[in-house]
Parts: structure tokens; sequence; C-alpha cells
RNA sequence: GCCGCGGUGGCGGAAUUGGUAGACGCGCGAGACUUAAAAUCUCGUGCUAGCAAUAGUGUGUGGGUUCGAUUCCCACCCGCGGCACCA
């Protein structure tokens, strides 16, 4: 018995050629009746991209975490749609074709065969008959047709501007995609270009993909980053009338006007020259020039703004920069700066004085105009006041200044007193103080707090007409060009006037072209297919030529669950009724790093559909969770280079894939980041191989001991008409504590599977095996001392079941999710073992007594589905998982002093069990001689005994 | 700087409507089997003192609330992730 070996290879190899035979979880109806809708579940894992180097130990995790959870949803009854694909374009393998010439259409298909074949030895069990690949003609249509859509509504559009380019890509990126100034894909060193590129308007639904986020289940911290990147800024734009003086001798275009009336009736004491000058506009010959706005979300620390700082790209900078040199310098130094310098000269401020000046009517005040790029150009107005008081920037720019042109130094006003209302001058960078606290020096705002003022502030410069309340978004548009041949082409054509033009709907799909060049020459590969040209100048006429740039991946990757919906329909993306029944998705796993792109893009393009009439939902995506890392043994990130990464092929081949399944799932919560351990590997293995064999024998056992059963052994644990005797054998209270166990172990899992808590569910099934592996040890010692007394004819001691037939499919049912090999093949030993036992073993048996004919029978007369994968979660009754005695912690003083069994009828007897613990004798000399004030019991948890001090 | 998450034995981690801290696994120690090793099995294992019973102490630090705090509140320290001259 104990040479029972668990035969990882064989039984798997079996296993998976027996599923592939049923068709196991392939080819679901996806057409639900309106009583299946509501028990459906689709269960989405994020694409994949089918990289060379085949699956990793990460992806092996969440497919495992979300596999187990559609074979338990299964179990339960649930409708489960479990859909797989491939997010087949991209960088990798058209980098690889430069490399080596192979094209990627090859690569990219050897590399999914790889995939596809190590997630079924994984025994994943995705519905394979609905997989779809980005790059197969039948997928990218509809990519097209999307693109089509939004571009009817001018949600695709394009534009020249400033775009990122990574060199070493030879593409542009989205702003997402660059990562501290690095490109973050490869890491090279962005920078700008100036091109004309298609964008999909996002920010059309910037507000829903705010307010969107608020009925969904996610991690707060997820929405969070969402709404960060969104980055939504209430404020106002405040426009001020811009002077420049003679003497300056640089007056713009339209100026003229004097300052005449402005800012009369809330004049203050103690004007400066400066006030007064402006004041007396004409006299200086201070000349109107224009306007200039800025954003503030601060208005009340307005009467604190000394400055205002234009963008270098600000157009009132450029214009300034045409007549004078220092600007003009300037701008062109900014203008070659890449990001990456931007950010690393860091708190280095740089500018320069334009010369002008903005009239601030609440001070006053005239503000000198400077350019500086630590302003961004394409966040608000590009134009900022400055209040170095209340801004640390500012106060640094004013350092900066001050220095550089120490002739007319910017001042620095505080408005804003500080906690404990300190009111002291503002003359060091460390006093800058952004919090709250009452205004000062600031007329008719002193003395209210920053919030009140920021209101009556903004009220009062629209009454005014100064400014108008506005919100500012950090969200641009999405570039989705990219000058890459492995990509979905952009279905738009062009005249020979240049005019673009949409592809003709039933020229769709705007096939890829084949005969390209790969080699990167800063232009889109495409440009070199002779086939591309023809078929426009075939379809569309002389002189016509297409787009050469092809979409960015994340176009394709970011609406593949509405095709999984119905991923072969040829008419639509997805049939409505379809799309219907299955979205939004029940629960999204998904690693951390998509946070940002992926989710929001989906996002988009799912309230965009549903403006459209093909959708009914705003959000596709009702629950999501996020996977952690597995990193390597050395608790790095792991890479190649520092050589810690773990192949899972070679533990599938060593343990087998059970053992890799459980083990990442038990080494820690889900979403936490986590060490690999190859020990605790081995560990799992063996926690594997012992349950197989207790199975086993178990299975063995039940089948032997048939026609011999007598009442405890069959029974289900309970009392029956036992006497006393056989009560309180040893077999029997290790049955007992067994079967009772086995209950709170269903519990268990059926609790904490839902809720992807698997390192404590397979915790639990450990426990059980160890209580299991203990009393089959006891019966083993007593199997070996009936058989050592049998020859000197002493008593003999009849061999016992520990667990009954019934229970022990009980038990093989809940490992299925987690172990789907192992407890398919002790279903399959089991069924083998208990049907016609009659015709296997009648023969050597001389008489068969009434009552083991009756067990025999019963034996026999269980049912079994053709795979444990196809029965139903066990259930488990409350009654017997709750054990009959608890033990219950007595504490004196609030520290615990002993212990108190207790049956669990007594549990809600207050005074029996306060009476019970007092007269523990543990507690005799915590108690002699001290006056108890309080007593405490909380019903089950705990007593708690309170001495007088 | 801002936002979010976290800090528990030698290690991964468990336990939260406040109720015996350390489940489960790894490692480690002692023992059994073996000529020996591996494998397997048994017992032990937070720390300190003690042969032991036992006592003290213990969930990043310092306070607070409570009969009782890993859990709640306040302040701080450290680590991780995201965003970042966003005005």
């Amino acid at each position: 018995m104990s040479n029972v070996f668990y035969d990882h290879q064989a039984i798997e190899e079996k296993c998976l050629s027996y599923w592939d035979e049923l068709a196991l979880f392939q080819d679901v109806n996806l057409d639900l009746t309106p009583s299946d809708l509501a028990k459906k579940s689709f269960l989405l894992f994020a694409f994949v991209y089918p990289s060379g180097s085949g699956l990793h130990v990460g992806h092996i995790e969440s497919k495992t975490a979300l596999d187990i959870l559609a074979r338990f949803q299964r179990m339960k009854g649930q409708q489960v749609y479990f859909p797989v694909g491939w997010d087949a374009f991209g960088l990798p393998a058209e980098n690889y074709a430069i490399k080596t010439g192979i094209h990627p259409s090859q690569t990219t298909k050897t590399a999914i065969d790889t995939f596809r074949q190590q997630i079924k030895r994984l025994a994943i069990s995705y519905d394979f008959a609905n997989e779809l690949a980005t790059n197969d003609p039948d997928y990218y249509r509809w990519t097209q047709w999307l693109f089509l859509q939004l571009h009817q509504k001018g949600l695709a559009y394009q534009k020249q501007g400033r775009v990122n380019w990574c060199p070493s890509c030879q593409t542009v990126l989205a702003n997402e995609q660059v990562v501290n100034g690095l490109c973050e894909r490869c890491g090279s060193e962005v920078v700008q270009k100036d091109l004309k590129q298609w964008y999909f308007k996002i920010k059309a639904y910037q507000d829903e993909l705010i307010s969107g986020l608020d009925g969904l289940d996610w991690p707060t911290a997820t929405k969070q980053q969402q709404l960060n990147w969104i980055g939504r800024h209430e404020g106002v734009n405040i426009t001020y009338p811009v002077y420049a003086y003679p003497d300056d001798g640089k007056s713009l275009a339209d100026g003229g006007n004097s300052l005449a009336n402005e800012g009369n009736d809330s004049a203050e004491e103690g004007s400066s020259l400066a006030e007064e000058q402006l004041n007396q506009g004409e006299d200086t010959g201070a000349s109107r020039a224009g306007e200039i706005t800025c954003f503030s979300s601060r208005p009340d620390t307005n009467f604190g703004a000394t400055f205002v700082v234009l963008a270098p790209e600000h157009a009132l900078a450029k214009q300034i920069a045409e007549k004078n040199e220092l600007v003009a310098e300037y701008l062109a130094k900014a203008e070659k700066k890449t990001e990456l310098e931007r950010q690393q000269e860091g708190k280095q401020k740089s500018g320069v004085f334009t010369g002008f000046y903005a009239f601030n009517p609440l001070s006053k005040r005239r503000m000198p105009i400077w350019v500086a790029d630590f302003v961004l150009a394409n966040y608000g107005t590009g134009a900022v006041v400055g209040v170095p008081a209340h801004d640390k920037r500012d106060f640094e720019f004013v350092e900066f200044a001050n220095r550089q042109n120490p002739r007319e130094p910017l001042s620095v006003i505080r408005v804003v007193s500080g906690p404990d209302g300190n009111q002291d001058e503002i003359t060091q960078v460390e006093q800058v103080y952004s919090g709250e606290g009452q205004l000062m020096n600031s007329a008719f705002l002193n003395d209210l707090s920053v919030p009140e003022a920021i209101e009556t502030m903004i009220d009062y410069l629209e009454e005014k007409g100064y400014g108008q309340r506005t919100v500012n978004y950090q969200l641009r548009d999405w570039l989705i060009s990219r000058q890459r041949y492995w990509g979905t082409p952009i279905p738009i054509v062009y005249d020979p006037e240049g005019n673009a033009h949409l592809v003709k709907e039933e020229h769709l799909p705007w096939t890829l072209p084949d005969d390209v060049d790969f080699k990167p020459t800063g232009e889109s590969p495409l440009k070199s297919s002779k086939e591309f040209q023809e078929r426009v100048e075939r379809l569309y006429g002389k002189g016509w030529t297409p787009e050469y740039d092809t979409m960015d991946t994340f176009v394709d990757s970011s609406w593949y669950f509405l095709r999984y919906c119905d991923s072969h329909n040829q008419q639509a993306f997805a049939d409505p009724q379809r799309l219907e029944q299955w979205l939004p998705i029940d629960l999204y796993l998904i690693g951390p790093e998509h946070i940002v792109l992926h989710l929001l893009y989906s996002r988009f393009f799912t309230k965009f559909l549903r403006d459209e009439g093909h959708l009914k939902i705003s959000e596709p995506f009702a629950k999501m969770r996020h996977q952690g890392m597995i990193l390597g043994p050395d608790g790095q990130k792991m890479s190649k280079s520092k050589g810690n990464v773990i192949n899972p092929d070679q533990i599938v081949d060593q343990y087998g894939a059970d053992t890799l399944r459980i083990y990442e799932m038990f080494i820690g919560p889900l979403e936490a980041d986590k060490p690999w351990d190859d020990r605790a590997v081995a560990g799992v293995a063996r926690f594997l191989r012992k349950l197989y064999r207790l199975a086993v024998e178990e299975i063995e056992l039940i089948a032997e001991l048939w026609p011999v059963l007598d009442e405890e052994n069959n029974g289900n644990g309970q009392a029956g008409g036992n006497n006393q005797a056989e009560l309180s054998s040893p077999e029997f209270v290790g049955r007992k504590a067994l079967v009772q166990k086995l209950q709170q172990t269903i519990k268990k899992l059926s609790e904490d599977l839902p809720k992807l808590k698997f390192n404590t569910a397979i915790a639990s099934l450990m426990e059980f095996n160890n209580v299991w592996e203990k009393a089959s040890l006891s019966r083993n010692r007593l199997k070996t001392l009936s058989e050592e007394n049998a020859s000197s004819k002493s008593t003999f001691h009849t061999p016992y079941l520990l667990l009954s037939a019934e229970e022990l499919l009980k038990l093989i049912a809940i490992l299925a999710p987690l172990a789907p090999f192992l407890s398919e093949e002790l279903y399959g030993q089991a069924k083998y073992a208990w049907q016609n036992l009659a015709d296997q073993t009648l023969g050597e048996i001389k008489c068969e007594t009434g009552e083991a004919r009756a067990r025999r029978q019963a034996l026999e007369s269980l049912e079994f589905a053709a795979s444990i994968h196809l029965t139903t979660w066990p259930t488990y009754d409350p009654a017997l998982a709750q054990s009959e005695q608890i033990t219950l912690a007595v504490q004196v003083n609030g520290k615990v002093r002993a212990e108190l069994k207790l049956d669990y009828d007594l549990i809600n007897d207050q005074a029996t069990v306060l009476t019970q613990a007092k007269a523990l004798p543990a507690l005799e000399k915590w108690l002699l001689g001290q006056q108890i004030i309080k007593e405490i019991y909380v019903p089950g948890k705990i007593v708690n005994l309170v001495l007088a001090a």
C-alpha cells in the first residue's frame, strides 16, 4: 500500500487526451436562456503578448487563479465563459524580423502554438473554440471598422504637432508610453519631433471616465491612479491686460490703449511706484499690448501674484521672440531640450524676461512677464501667475530671476498666514507655505479661510469680467499612429492633393501587405510595399496613396473582450444580443502595469460604442483584481540578465502541473509580490503525493471492505446505535475527527475560492491531509498489531474505513479546481474500483450476507460523471462542521491564564460558563484573595475576569 | 512634493463587525530507519530565564481609547508602487 506512486507524467498525459476526447469546456453555448442569464460569469484574463520565450511563471499565477475560479463556478452551476486570445501585433516580433529576416507572422504563429501547448499542459480550462489573435484579418478588420466609426464622429483626427519619438524603436509614442522621459519599451531617450499624426479624442469622455469609476468593484488604488492620470483640476482662467513700455522699445502690433479706468474701486493704501506708473499709463508711455490668460487653482492668493510666466511654446512668447533676440534664443534652446533634459535639470530654473508686463487689477501691481520652461505648454493656458510666497516653484523662480535681472527684482508678498497664525515675511524657500490658513494682505479676502477665499475670489473675478471658472485636465488625446510594420494598418487613403479619405467599409479588412522591407529607415516600412501602393491605385485611382502608419497595438487590445462575445461573427464585431447577455466582464484579472493605459482606452471604446448604440453598458469591467509579481529566489524581479528566471516547463517535468499550480497559489496572497522558493515547491509536491497515497489506499479499502462493513464505518459519523465502548474506540474517534475536518475543509474552500484566497484554501486542505495522515497511521498500527495477534489466535481486529465512499468523493471534488489532474485520476480510480464489484470479486467470496449485498449494491450504484470536472460542488453540513466542544480562553486582567473546555450547547449560558471558568484550578493562584470587580463573557470568544486594583 | 499600499518568528505568510498572535508551508534542532547517504517518518521550534512546571516579553516607534488592540484613533519612522515643475 505504501508503494503507491504518483506518476504525474503518465497521469497528466492520460488526462489531457481524455479531456481532449471529451472536448471539456470547449465551444460553450454562448446563447443564454433567460434562466441561465443570472448565472453567467465572464472571466477575463489580461491579453497576452505571445513572446518568443514562452509562458513564464508570472503568467501561470494569474491564469491558474482564474482557472480555479472558473472550475469552481462551473461546479457551482454557473454559466462560465473563459476565453483566450493573443495580443499578437507588436514590436518584438518585428525587431526579431529585422535581425533574422524571418517574417513576424511566422514567429508569431510559432509563439502562439508554444503558448497554447503550455497552457493546455497546465490544464487552464480556456474555451479554445473562441480563440482569437489581433493579427488575424478577421479580427483587425473590426479594429479598422472601429477607426471608421470614430472618424465619422470626429473622434479620430489628424494633427500636426510635437510628438514623442523613440529613436531606437523608430516610432512615435503616446504620452502614456513615455516613462521618465524614456521609451517604456526599450529605455531609449525620447526626443520631440514635429509630425502629422492620428489621434483618438479620448478627452471627449474625460468627465465620464471619472464618474464611471464610482460604481465599479475595483481596488481603490487602481481607481485613484486613473483619477490621477486624468488629473481634473478646478480653477479659474484670469485674463490680464499686457503692457509694453517705450524704453523697452518692443511694443507689440496692436498696442496703444491707456490703462485709463482700470481698478479704481478697490484701491488700497501704499501703492507701489510701479502701480502708480501703471495707473498713469499714458504719461509714462505704457502701451496696451494685448492680454494674457492664466489658469489658477488658487485665485485666493492673487493679491500675492507678482509676475507672469509663459511656456516657451506660448503664442505670445513666439510673438515676442520675433522682435527680441534674447527671447528668441531662449525659445530655440528650450525647443531642443528633450523631455529627459527638462526633467534632469530638475529644479534648476531657467528663463528670460520679455520686457512686457501684465497688470494685476486686484493689487494694482504690474507683473513682469517672463518666459520659462518650467511652465508646461499643454496644460491650462500655458501661462501662469507667480505667487512666490505660496508656491515653491514660483519662489525658486524668483530667486533665479532676481539673480538674472537684479535691476527689477520680483517681490514676495505673503497673503496666507501659516499654522498658529504665523505671518512672518517669506524670505527662504523653506518658508514657502501652500497649506490652509487665514488670508492677509488681500483687501476684501482678509481673514477668510483658503476655501472661502477661493470661492469669494472666483465670484468676484467673474462678476468683474476678469476671469472665468474653468476645469483643466492632465489627460491628453491618444496618439495612435506608429511608424512600424507589425500592426493594424490605419484604414486611410490620400487623394493626389493629399486629403485623407476613409477606406471604404467593403474594402475591410484593409490587409497588411507582406512585401515589405523591415529595415528601419525612420519612415514607415509599409512605404516599401509595391502591393500596397498598387492596391490603393486600383481601388481608389491613379495618384492615390495609402496611409503608411499602423495603429498603436493598444487599439487592438482595448476592445478584444467585446470580440470574445462572438469571435467568429462575419457581419459585425459581435452580435448585439450576445453583447448584452455577456457584458460586463464579471471578473477581470490583470497586472497592475496595465492600470492606466489599457483600462482607460477600453473604457473609452466602451463608452463610444454605447453612444453609437452598439452596447448597453457604460463600463466594461464590473469587477477587477490584480495579481502580484512572482520574483526570483533572490527577491529580485526575474530577468535573464540576473539569471534568476524560473522555467515553468522544468517544474512541470519534475513535479507535475498540479504541483506548480498549487505552489503558485500557496506562496502568498494573489495580489502580493512574492519570491520563488524552490524548497517550498518540493513541500507542495510532498503534500500532493501524500494526499494521493491516502486517497488511493482509502479507495482500495472501500472496495475491499464492502462485504464486511459494519454500521459505524458506513454511517455519516453520527452515533447511531453504537454502544459506549464502540463510541470511544480509537478508530471511531479518529474517523469522527476526520469527517468533521472534511466538513470544515469544504466550508473553508467554499468561502475562500470565490474570494480568490487560494493560499488559505490550500492551507486548510493541508490541515485536512495532516489529520488524515495521523488517522491512517494509527489504523495501520492497529492492522499490524492484529495481524501479529492473529497468528497467536487472540483478538482479531477488523480493518475500518476513515472515509465513506461519498465522503471521499466530496474530497476529490473540492480538490478538482486546484489540482485538476490529481482529482481526475482519483475519480477514475474510484470509479474503476467500485463499479461491478460483484463481477470482480464475488467469486472469491463464499457467502454474501444480505447486509453486505446491500452495501455492495449501494457502492455500485454510486453515479459517476464522465469527469470529476463535470460534477457539482459538494455541500457541507454546518452542524457537522461545528465541534461539539470548544476551547475558550480565560483571561485575568486581560492576560490569558487558563483554558476552558466548553460543550457547544452551553455557549450561550453565561452564568454556567463564568462559574466553570472561575472554578478552573489553573486560576486558583491568580484569584486567591483577590476581588473580582467585573466578569466579561463574549459568547464563544473569551472570558475575562477583572480584579480590583 | 502629491496619491495609494504596506511593516507580524530565521523565511513566505495566517488571524481584523477588537477577543488564546504566529494557522499552513519552508528552514532549523533532536531522534527512528539505513553499512552510509538520499528519501521517508516521529517529536520540538517567536524571544528571554529555567531540567521542568512556569513566568516575563512580543505584531515598525511613541502616545491614546478599551476589561481586552496586529485590528480603532493621533503623531512619527521605514519600505514599496504610481504620478510629478499640472500652477
